[in-house]
DNA sequence: CAGAATCCTTTACGATACTG
DNA sequence: CAGTATCGTAAAGGATTCTG
């Protein structure tokens, strides 16, 4: 793909704006374990305050990758789980993460190199 | 536990930094196609002013992406290329702009039936 | 031309308290 | 327990101006 056609076609932004914030895809990482609550999600994830989580998970469903299940209990109960197409997007990012188990620590040698 | 402290211990997290803002990725996209002074890289990319162009340079220049070249002209002359850790990253970069390729529609569609 | 400095607006994120 | 409301801080990003 070349870039004149990355910045022709508007869905490759638009795409790229999925992972631009901090939170999104982290919570997509952690779904790829499978369904959760938001209690037991927060678990998974660590450092992330309940409404952040909900905005993002409600960010993540808008966009279609991510499906809301709640249930008529009391105490209630709702579950999130990623959608056919979210999983999609499973081997994209675990291509990142890929890259980060080999060059992680080249990352990070950078960074104190730079005083960081 | 605090974000950073997380980023600290979590290589994933490390990488979903890397991108988790709006133009690292789109820097990173258009030096693919070869080393760049400031002013050309602004017409690769479209819509970045030149101080945020500047800011995500030497920041990912801070993480070890990319490298800067200053000459002792006058005007001054500057180039900014990947480094071969940058490189490493394209294959990435480019199992996102294939899925996007790919499933793009499904979240404007996705966006759309909510309302979008 | 590169880019630093300044000013401004918007938004992301967090902490807390409250509702059903 | 899930989620909303409110408040506050911090950071991102844009526009403009100035300097070497």
């Amino acid at each position: 793909m070349t870039t004149d056609a990355f910045l022709a076609d508007c869905r490759a932004r638009l795409a790229f704006d999925l992972l631009s914030n901090t939170w999104n895809p982290v919570v997509l990482w952690v779904l790829r374990d499978g369904p959760g609550r938001p209690r037991e999600l927060r678990k998974r994830i660590g450092g992330i305050s309940p409404k952040v989580l909900t905005e993002t998970l409600r960010r993540l469903e808008f966009n279609g990758l991510v499906a809301r299940h709640a249930y008529a209990e009391s105490p209630p109960r709702v579950e999130y789980e990623l959608t056919d197409l979210g999983r999609t997007l499973l081997a994209p990012i675990d291509a990142f993460g890929a890259w980060a188990f080999e060059h992680g620590d080249d990352v990070i040698a950078a960074q104190d190199r730079n005083g960081g």
